[in-house]
DNA sequence: AAGTTGACTTTCG
DNA sequence: TCGAAAGCCAACT
């Protein structure tokens, strides 16, 4: 069994990610911003064990990727939601310059 | 109290 | 622009 993040630092990220409309997206450093510190890691981890109930795919690394091992299941809802896409070679990513959201 | 881990970020070459 | 290495933060053993 993986280590569970706290319920308080859990509680405040999912509040954040759910706060993200459609079609935008935020870096985990971003939601970590938010909350006032840099832990990027640790809301990957919340994500991880409470990100069923929220739109966690709004939630994507620096560099534009999706959740790593997940960004099959993402790209069906970026499609969907119309998030703005960079198609490579390789896979695709986020264009962060247009999708990035700014709280507040 | 010290060590390990992770859906990460940033810097350097 | 890309890949490797170091850095950081929170939580668990």
């Amino acid at each position: 069994m993986r280590p569970a993040p706290a319920a308080d630092f859990a509680e405040a990220v999912l509040e954040v990610v759910a706060a993200i409309p459609p079609g935008r997206v935020m870096t985990y450093g971003d939601v970590a911003a938010v909350l006032g510190s840099r832990a990027a890691r640790a809301v990957g981890n919340v994500m991880a064990w409470y990100g069923s109930d929220v739109p966690w795919w709004r939630v994507i690394r620096a560099s534009g990727h999706a959740a790593a091992g997940h960004e099959d299941r993402a790209l069906e809802h970026f499609r969907a939601e119309g998030t703005p896409l960079l198609t490579t070679d390789d896979g695709y990513r986020v264009n962060l310059r247009l999708a990035r959201h700014s709280p507040g």
